[in-house]
RNA sequence: UGGGUUAUGGUGUAAUGGUAACACAACAGAUUUUGAUUCUGUCUUUCUAGGUUCGAAUCCUAGUAACCCAACCA
């Protein structure tokens, strides 16, 4: 657009073709299996093809790649659809590979009858030993030598369903001795005799991966098929496969996955997750899936930034945590609006402060102007974060301390002149005077501080829930450790919080809003909240510059 | 030990024979009524060995390492 940025390698390959005036527009597609909901992987896939339609003015189609009957369902349909368009793209057409059934039948007995296909009897066991390994030639089976007249036969009894499952399966006849093992006879159709989610039982037989997505790239006229690298070895079989049936040539390029430090990226592991109750769903706040981290507070934008800051590219990666951190981050300081909320509160009491007075002062909502202002109670009783005060003061400590000043945020400057502890020693109460002159907007005292803490009345403030999260495993890569995944899985993942203390302004919360409390993070409402008990989800902690001085000390 | 793919700072990604750059991370400082933001600066890089060339991350040769492929999954 504006400035000139580099083309990753896909962006070269459609450039060229445009140039050339191979393809007149584009056409690309994101073809989920709705088997699982979608993740952060899939995004960076949904970012690539949806952005390459938008960058070219070409079009992309959302397909699901719905063959396997045992495995996929509605649910899943729903949620893509629902994940896709939060992301913020729209696809030109809704299709399925089922609704291609008729039409791959077809081409497949196209192959028989040029002798490119049969069918075969033997048992998966049988077939799988035939195959040979990647350094032993396979064998030819029994029944590759079938007449054209019996395949066809045959392949009409098994759509009729005379046969079980597994009986019998449609192989493409290519070479048992070819150096790639998927050209071996890879097998085209199986049966099952099951139930699909939108076929229902007019069915029995299956076209497998290898023959319904290149049918189906070639079917809608997909110029640009984009997969990932594991699926390299299949594009011999893709271009075979087209080749033979004489269709459209749509073309194959793979690029590297994504991987991200500190969790897992597979559906099936995922799944796991859900299943095994390590996690309270698909949209559990601490998941990688798109919906989880819709609840959680990620912004459709921060998630598309992150897709473009990692580029694209046939290497594989592991990105760090972080930079999907700054992205929402960066997103967040724009859009969020800053509020206070006390997350573990003590009891500060402001001696000289008139018992029972209220004053409503006036606090920013955002980082300029724009964001406008709103009112915030004070009163001589407030909440404050019991982290923010310390018995003894530590080197270069900021906050309260017996002896110490703070400006609490939007209001006055306080000294702290005592505190007071209960029967177990805990600090229940701390005991400051203000300074009235220190009044927020019209300090005349002259008198800085280094600090500024945030704060609520407790007469006014409002009870809520929050919940904190951190990373959902222990390890970078779990999938790479020794043993089991979940043995990695970080058991302190999620705190949740019952008394937490936010100001009243924040009774009008929605779900849609995002908000940053002030020194503690962004924040948003969770769908379980309801207007009796108000539940807030941490999106992501702020950059906390303190911590790592304190620990060092 | 068959075939395929990839090697650039801690992590990603550029540089398409002509000064190795950008972002994140890390570190240091300035500003700050959020120890946030913002701003400034520092840090670290071409898998190895040869070769071609005035000049190589890029081209050639030989190695090395990592990943993928032997599901009636996608």
């Amino acid at each position: 657009m504006s400035e000139e940025k580099s083309l990753n390698f896909i962006e070269e390959i459609v450039e060229a073709d445009l140039a050339s005036g191979k393809y007149q527009t584009i056409l690309t597609r994101f073809p989920p299996e709705p088997n699982g909901y979608l993740h952060i992987g899939h995004a960076k896939s949904i970012c690539l093809n949806f952005g390459l339609g938008l960058k070219y003015g070409g079009k992309t189609n959302l397909r699901f790649d719905d063959t396997n009957p045992t495995k996929e369902e509605v649910e899943y349909v729903d949620s893509i659809k629902e994940d896709v368009q939060w992301l913020g793209f729209s696809w030109a057409n809704e299709l399925y590979a089922s609704d291609y059934f008729e039409q791959l039948y077809l081409f497949a007995v196209d192959l028989i009858k040029k002798e490119l296909a049969y069918v075969d009897d033997l048992s998966a066991e049988e077939i799988a030993t035939l195959k040979g390994t990647p350094t032993v030639p396979g064998m030819d089976s029994p029944h590759r030598t079938r007449t054209v007249e019996e395949n066809l036969q045959l392949f009409a009894d098994m759509r009729a369903g005379k046969y079980t499952d597994g009986e019998k399966v449609l192989r493409a006849k290519i070479d048992m001795s070819a150096p790639n093992m998927h050209m071996r006879d890879p097998l085209l159709y199986r049966i099952k005799h099951a139930h699909h989610h939108r076929t229902g039982d007019a069915w029995c037989i299956y076209p497998m991966y290898d023959f319904a997505h290149g049918q189906s790239d070639s079917i809608e006229n997909i110029t640009h098929s984009i997969c990932t690298l594991e699926f390299i070895p299949h594009r011999e079989l893709y271009d075979w496969l087209i080749e033979k049936l004489d269709i459209f040539p749509s073309k194959q390029y793979e690029f590297a996955r994504l991987n991200m430090t500190y969790t897992v990226m597979s559906k099936r592991k995922l799944l796991q997750l859900v299943t095994e109750g390590h996690v309270q769903g698909w949209d559990d706040p601490r998941m990688p899936t798109i919906s989880g981290m819709r609840r959680r507070g990620f912004t459709a934008e921060s998630i598309r930034n992150f897709c473009d800051k990692i580029g694209v590219a046939k290497r594989e990666n592991m990105i760090d945590f972080s930079l999907l951190e700054f992205c929402l981050r960066e997103d967040l300081n724009k859009s969020a609006l800053r509020v206070m909320g006390v997350l573990d509160p003590v009891k500060l009491v402001i001696t000289n402060y008139p018992e029972g007075q209220t004053e409503e002062l006036v606090s920013e909502n955002g980082p300029d102007e724009a964001y406008g202002t709103r009112i915030v109670p004070f009163s001589n009783t407030l909440w404050v974060e019991r982290e923010d005060f310390m018995e003894v003061a530590a080197k270069k400590w900021f906050r309260l301390a017996p002896g110490a000043a703070v400006r609490l945020k939007s209001a006055y400057i306080v000294r702290c002149d005592g505190f007071t502890k209960d029967a177990e020693g805990i600090v229940n109460e701390i005991h400051c005077s203000y300074l009235p002159e220190t009044k927020s907007g019209h300090d005349t005292s002259g008198i800085s501080v280094k600090g500024t803490i945030h704060w609520v009345s407790v007469e006014h403030a409002l009870p809520a829930e929050v919940r904190l999260y951190e990373r959902l495993f222990k390890a970078e890569n779990p999938s790479t450790e020794e043993g089991d995944f979940k043995e990695y899985i970080n058991e302190d993942s999620l705190t949740i919080i019952p008394d937490a203390r936010v100001e009243r302004s924040l009774a009008n919360a929605t779900i849609e809003s995002r908000y940053q409390f002030l020194r503690k993070g962004y924040f948003c409402l969770d769908k379980e909240s309801t207007p009796e008990k108000m539940v807030f989800n941490r999106t992501v902690t702020l950059k906390d510059a303190w911590s790592k001085t304190a620990n060092k000390a």
